[in-house]
RNA sequence: GCCGAGGUGGCGAAACUGGCAGACGCACAGGACUUAAAAUCCUGUGGUCCUAUGGACCGUGCGGGUUCGAUCCCCGCCCUCGGCACCA
């Protein structure tokens, strides 16, 4: 008997799997198939415990379906375009591209070295050409439909640098490379018009029942659909004859609308530098707003700066009450968002009322509390705090004595019946702006010529590629606008010249659809072959990290939309299940570089072995929870695995090596059934842990159980590991029904481990002699007539309080089990002197007998 | 503030549909083996108490409720984590 030695089995197995080419697979009709995906990686160098957690969760799934019978793609890939690979070509005065060649080829080398099942053959990385030509394929159509467009927008410019940042390159306001202070800056930029499947990713969402809650709420709050109701106030202009001016506000209170004593606008509102302009003195008017537009944005919109705002001396009238009431700018009302003005109702919202307390603006009532405590009628004078609760309307003219419920969508629609509104709803979701001013991501393919305007690059000009470029600086405008090769080409349309875009796209565009690519990864024609993403899609089951909850997994529901408008694709929604892993922790905290406490994968296999890691991984806690990394967990796991070699090695040359005795033909004692009985209820447990829960972690502490009853099986039959000298001495003189138990249940073990320990499965599969890898066994069937008890111990209880166990019968009738129980001295004990009032009998679980 | 998830031994956790709380592992303690140690194997391990090979009581964040019976369901509160947050 020789020693577990990971190393020497985990590369036999690991090479012996790539050979044969053991996880590749094709299309197969009539076999069911499973689509396992854990999201792509970025390659930002080296992998840690933490980052492989996620692909160990979806590698157990992946072999556990595959010797379940079904055709599993399991493919794996690389989001390779991104800020982090050029920043560190400017740093070392490098290329992003090699950068980020030599970090996949060491991730890589990381996964297969913990024995993923990966179809490599499927690979991609987001910065190849022959993927990124499908972005701008994609790009294309949704140009050709409007789905992409262009338009100006604010966005960070950090003067230091003189580049654009990404929202999540500025720290509290300052750039975080250089420190600068960065600026809003106007530029164009393209979109992505996601706002016109709102309520189709919306409505979607009801149908995912097989996704976590959390995310699912994430998705909604996100979303933010908010129906209401747009009215108009129109502006006192003075002169009759003049030009009437409006503004719109929305709101979802309509029907506080009599209640409305003002009007507030955005100090980026359109009509305030026209009021401006008309001021008496445009000078301080000014100067005031700038103030306003000139908070710092963040702040702005997260409330941190103090509610703030002046009089313009304008009026509006109140389309409901036909009063005029004065026109204020905010500075917290969002230009972004609904028309950029809304109606303030201090009465009945509590902004407005600290407003209005604040300036000393009317606060008029128009709803009454119809229940609660005190009920005292609301005063606009002396109220201290807005009442936004339900009631009856007061104060509102025609609508007066209605309740709220209703009220709002009905006075929407009396809005527009009077032609000063309507219902509407609006939308927190903004449309995704694309554009990035760098060089490391997909080229946008839009020729800009001054006679024809924007203009596709034509289909068969496609890709796009990155040009050359021999250092980056870091400085100036986006690097792709300082090549003039690149930037200097023929209009499409009219020949004449013209200018590329110089925008690359977001590396979130790149990752909404790469999931479809794996499956026709080698397509050079289009993005995917309808028919064979027929078959593999939607995903089955979909690993990643809940920092994806909101953008990459709305954009890719959203990309599937317009798949499907394009005809490209037949389901409504990408990912059937979804399944978020918790972080790996160490000292408490999340593992990273800044922080100096990640733990290298290659370090632990090096001392454990790629099998203990993974075991460890997915033993500890469940896949969802956090996990704490301790060592002293992972040795404890590799001491199980050690304990499994020691005892299926040892039973090797107890067990038949070519034939196993026929189970059904021989006469078993009691402790032979008892160790049969555990290896099916074994296999009954697992199994369900495993498909549908996904308790990764009790499905191991089962197998761990197994091994505890097998170590006492041998022991009782004076057989190895623990009595190790007697193994040989006794081994061929087992007798048949032993040998035969014993191996049953040693196969049974070493199937159910293979998806979690592959390679030490792998290699005690092959010495108890069965020919074919195991990860092409068939997944062990649990017998229920084996694994039924035939004893059971029922548990009896006086009063609720466990008081006995009773041995009985598998087959005990409720009388039978009810006069056991009340026979029983200990029950008899604790309801001496009492009347039992009633004895509940739980068929074949439990008796509690009550007393009075 | 709103929404979501959670709170169980010294620690990670389990308990599937309201039915024996703490499976499995870590740590710790005792024992076997050994010249010794490591490794391995075995045993024990929620708390308090007692007349102690047995037994009593308490125990799943806190307080109530429903129930023969509650970690699980209901009401109120506390705490932790995550998300959203001046969205009109």
């Amino acid at each position: 008997m020789s020693d577990y030695n990971p190393k020497f089995i985990e590369q036999k197995w690991q090479r012996r799997w790539t050979d044969q080419r053991v996880f590749e697979v094709r299309e197969e009709p009539g076999r069911p198939k499973y689509y396992c995906l854990v999201m792509f990686a970025y390659p930002s160098g080296h992998a840690h415990v933490g980052h492989v957690r996620n692909y160990m969760i979806g590698d157990v799934i992946a072999r556990m379906k595959r010797m379940r019978g079904f055709n599993v793609l399991h493919p794996f890939g690389w989001d390779a375009f991104g800020l982090p690979a050029e920043n560190a070509a400017i740093k070392h005065k490098s290329h992003p591209e090699i950068w980020t060649r030599e970090n996949i080829a060491h991730m890589k080398g990381q996964l297969q070295r913990l024995g993923i099942s990966y179809a490599w053959d499927r690979e991609l990385a987001t910065c190849d050409a022959s993927y990124y030509k499908w972005n701008q394929w994609l790009f294309l159509k949704m140009f050709e439909r409007d789905i992409a467009y262009r338009r100006r927008s604010t966005v960070n410019w950090c003067p230091g640098c003189s580049t654009v940042l990404a929202n999540e390159q500025v720290v509290e306001g300052g750039c975080w490379r250089c420190g600068s202070v960065v600026e809003p800056r106007d530029l164009e930029q393209w979109f992505l018009r996601i706002t016109q499947y709102a309520d189709a990713l919306l409505d979607g969402i009801g149908g995912l029942d097989e996704w976590p809650d959390k995310v699912l709420t994430m998705q909604r709050n996100w979303i933010g659909r908010s129906e209401g109701a747009r009215v108009r106030f129109s502006v006192d202009v003075g002169d009759e004859g003049a030009e009437s001016i409006d503004i719109e506000v929305f709101t979802t209170r309509i029907d506080t609308i009599c209640g409305a004593t003002f009007v507030m606008l955005a100090p980026e509102h359109p009509l305030v530098d026209r009021f401006a302009d008309e001021a008496s003195d445009a000078a301080a008017f000014l100067k005031r707003v700038q103030q306003f537009r000139s908070q710092d944005r963040t702040d702005r919109l997260t409330g941190a700066v103090e509610k703030e705002g002046f009089d313009t001396g304008r009026t509006a009238i109140n389309p409901f009450t036909g009063q005029s009431v004065p026109v204020w700018i905010a500075n917290f009302v969002l230009a972004e968002y609904g028309t950029g003005a809304v109606m303030a109702v201090p009465a009945h919202d509590q902004r407005d009322f600290e407003f209005a307390r604040k300036y000393q603006l009317p606060v008029e009532v128009v709803i009454q509390p119809e229940t609660g405590v005190e009920m005292i009628p609301l005063d606009g004078a002396s109220m201290e705090e807005a009442y936004a609760g339900p009631g009856r309307l007061v104060n509102s003219g025609e609508f007066t004595g209605r309740s709220t419920e209703g009220a709002a969508a009905f006075m929407a629609l009396a809005a527009e019946s009077k032609g000063v509104g309507r219902p509407e709803v609006q939308f927190r979701l903004k449309d995704w702006g694309i554009s990035r001013q760098r060089y490391w991501g997909t080229p946008i393919p839009i020729i800009h010529c001054d006679t024809c305007g924007q203009q596709p690059v034509p289909y068969e000009d496609l890709p796009v590629e990155l040009p050359a470029v021999d250092e980056f600086t870091g400085r100036g405008d986006s690097p792709l606008a300082q090549i003039p090769e690149f930037v200097n080409t023929s209009c499409p349309s009219c020949q004449g010249p013209a200018r590329r875009e110089t925008d690359t796209m977001d590396t979130f565009v790149d990752s909404s659809w790469y999931f479809y690519r794996y499956c026709d990864a080698d397509n050079e024609t289009q993005p995917f072959d309808p028919d064979r993403v027929d078959y593999w899609t939607p995903v089955d089951f979909y690993i990643g990290g809940v920092e994806h909850a909101i953008l990459h997994l709305i954009y890719s529901r959203f990309f599937c939309k317009v798949f499907k408008d394009l005809g490209q694709i037949s389901h409504d929604e990408p990912f059937t299940r979804l399944l978020t892993q918790g972080m790996v922790l160490r000292d408490g905290a999340v593992m990273s570089k800044s922080k100096g406490n990640v733990v290298d994968p290659d370090e632990m296999i090096g001392r454990y072995g790629a099998d203990a890691l993974r075991l460890y991984e997915t033993f500890v806690a469940p896949p969802e929870k956090e996990l704490e990394w301790t060592d002293a967990g992972l040795e404890g796991s590799y001491r199980f695995l050690t304990r499994v070699w020691r005892l299926v090695t040892a039973v090797c040359p107890v067990v038949d090596q070519v034939s196993r005795p026929d189970l059904a033909t021989l006469r078993l004692d009691d402790d032979h059934r008892a160790l049969r009985r555990k290896t099916h209820q074994s296999i009954r447990r697992v199994s369900a842990d495993l498909d549908p829960r996904v308790h990764l972690n009790t499905a191991v502490s089962a197998l761990m159980e197994l091994v505890n009853e097998l170590y006492l099986f041998c022991d009782q039959h004076n057989l190895a590991p623990r009595s190790v000298n007697r193994a040989e001495e006794f081994g061929t003189v087992v007798a048949v029904q032993t040998r035969a138990v014993l191996a049953e249940a040693v196969d049974t073990l070493v199937l159910m481990l293979a998806p979690f320990t592959p390679h030490l499965s792998e290699e005690l599969w092959e010495q108890l002699g069965h020919p074919g890898g195991v990860i092409t066994a068939d997944w062990p069937e649990c017998d229920p007539i084996v694994a039924k008890d035939d004893a059971l111990v029922v548990p009896v209880q006086v009063n609720g309080k466990l008081r006995a166990r009773l041995p009985v019968a598998s087959d005990v009738s409720d009388e039978d089990l009810r006069a056991t129980a009340l026979a029983e001295p200990s029950v008899q004990l604790h309801t001496k002197g009492k009347e039992i009032v009633r004895v509940v009998v739980v068929k074949r679980k439990l008796v509690n007998v009550v007393t009075a």
